[in-house]
RNA sequence: GGGUCCGUAGCUCAACAGGCAGAGCACCCGGCUGUUAACCGGGGGGUUGCAGGUUCGAGUCCUGCCGGGCCCGCCA
């Protein structure tokens, strides 16, 4: 008999087949029961009559608590009736292991789905419910379409360092890290300065893995451990990387749309919105911005927002709900923004930036821009910051030896995956999240 | 760094103005031949976060401590 996965069981109608997972949840009404069987790929109906099972396996529902390991055999049905279109006519059943508690996450009745706050003492359990394996397996695919997305126009992935001895921006704060004779290195805040490096050597890179800000944020859009993409590009205008931008977040929601439509559906995502996410996005700049909040702010809403300064989450919520997509907003003012960002030669008090505001409130999810490349001007921007100079000598030598116009942005992936599947939070689309006040589990 | 709210059964929550600590789900027992986070009947389950105070009497009022939630700033 073949052991199959619950995703697969279409290919298996009329056929006996083996299942292995767990109970998520049973039902009985007598000499029919129901079993909800789930394996990780799915969740399947497993139907037990009474009529057509030995006493001893049909006895067997009596035992069953959640989360009982356990394998099923039986016939694959289609069925209207049954969750998911497909039920199993149960043949045969083991129970692999028992729970050996009271499964400690209520399961059953949505009035009793505790804060999502305090369900992350659970959270290695609490994955196997079905929104978050739902919210996980959108992540899954948002990732692996921007590995096909910059794999198709041929990028060459470059892996940055993650101990780094300096700060590529350097207000946000930094966690050390003990590191032999050199006393203290920090974990990257971004890849970006090693980026534009791999540019230089290889055109087009990008970089995928985990940055770390030791801010102490409780917003429902920060993680002290979060995952970014970042791509440069050599030769490439402020321009062009918003043209990437756009067809990466056009690409990722397709794909998510193509196929994960059954998670989006359990998480009741509105599934019109994110078909509204279609070229071209709006492009505004900062100053255009700010006549907005203005104009709001006339209408009569409490807006505090002073020419000049960053934008609050309020301020970018009041922008982003003008557009039914993501909304690109460019050339902020210089002084705050990091001294890698060419000044605009048409304003050089404002920078060659963008960021882009997600819709509904999820804020910002790329941040990008055009960088300094005049060696002289780096060199002067280094100073005014601040900074320390000898750390930024190899990074020098990247405007000394042959410097060219280069772009790139970085797009975080919990606040993409957290606007696409709806997550009210961040803390809910990566397995575990680290956050100020929690490292467990 | 600032603001705000909350700790009662495994989980979600009640308990009016201080007066016998309760319900739903989970768990255990029984019933039901197509359930749809089923339903019906019964049962066990509590140091009310911790320490102190006021009171005839404290889950409730006061003080301190501990733990947690939400929002803002900063950012992706």
């Amino acid at each position: 008999m073949e052991r199959v996965w619950i995703e697969d069981l279409g290919k298996f109608v009329g056929k006996e087949v083996e299942v292995r997972g767990w109970l998520f949840n049973k039902r009985s009404s007598g000499k029919v029961r129901f079993l909800i069987v789930r394996d990780g790929t799915g969740f399947l109906q497993v139907v037990m009559i009474k009529n057509d099972l030995a006493p001893e396996i049909f006895n067997l529902y009596d035992q069953l608590t959640y989360e009982d390991a356990i394998i099923v055999r039986g016939v694959v049905k289609r069925e209207k009736r049954a969750p998911g279109g497909y039920e199993l006519l149960l043949t045969d059943l083991k129970i692999h292991s028992k729970s050996l508690d009271t499964y400690p996450i209520p399961k059953v009745r949505p009035e009793n789905i505790p804060d999502v706050g305090k369900l992350f003492k659970f959270r290695h359990l609490w994955i196997r419910s079905r929104k978050q394996w739902s919210i996980l397996r959108i992540r899954d695919e948002v990732e692996r379409a921007i590995h096909d997305f910059f794999g198709s126009r041929k990028f060459v992935r470059f892996d940055p360092p993650i101990f780094t001895p300096a700060s590529v921006e350097g207000t946000t704060t930094l966690f050390p890290v003990p590191y032999f004779e050199e006393g203290e290195v920090y974990l990257t805040q971004s890849g970006q300065l090693y980026l534009e490096a791999g540019a230089m050597a290889l055109g087009k890179v990008y970089s995928f893995g985990p940055t770390f800000r030791a801010e102490k944020s409780r917003t429902r859009r920060h993680l002290t451990e979060f995952w970014m993409v970042e791509p440069e590009v050599a030769w490439a205008t402020l321009d062009d990387i918003m043209d990437l931008a756009e067809d990466l977040i056009v690409y990722i929601v397709e794909r998510v749309l193509e196929n994960r439509r059954m998670e989006l559906e359990i998480l009741n995502r509105d599934i019109s919105r994110l078909e509204a996410v279609k070229k071209p996005f709006p492009r505004i700049t900062y100053d255009d911005a700010a006549k907005i909040l203005l104009e709001e702010k006339e209408k009569g809403r409490d807006i505090d927002f002073t020419y000049g300064e960053d934008f609050g989450s309020d301020e970018e919520t009041v922008i982003s709900e003008r557009y039914d997509r993501p909304v690109m907003i460019t050339r902020y003012p210089r002084k705050i923004k990091p001294f890698y960002m060419k000044p605009d030669p048409e304003d050089p008090t404002k920078v060659l930036c963008v960021d882009v505001i997600a819709p509904e409130g999820y804020g910002e999810i790329i941040g990008g821009s055009q960088r300094e490349d005049d060696y002289e001007e780096l060199i002067r921007r280094i100073r005014e910051e601040g900074l320390p100079e000898e750390e930024y000598s190899w990074y020098l030598d990247l405007r000394k030896y042959g410097s060219v116009p280069h772009s790139g942005f970085g797009l975080g992936i919990e606040r993409t995956v957290a606007w696409v599947s709806g997550a009210s939070h961040v803390r809910e689309v990566i397995p575990f999240a680290r956050t100020p006040e929690r490292v467990r589990p």
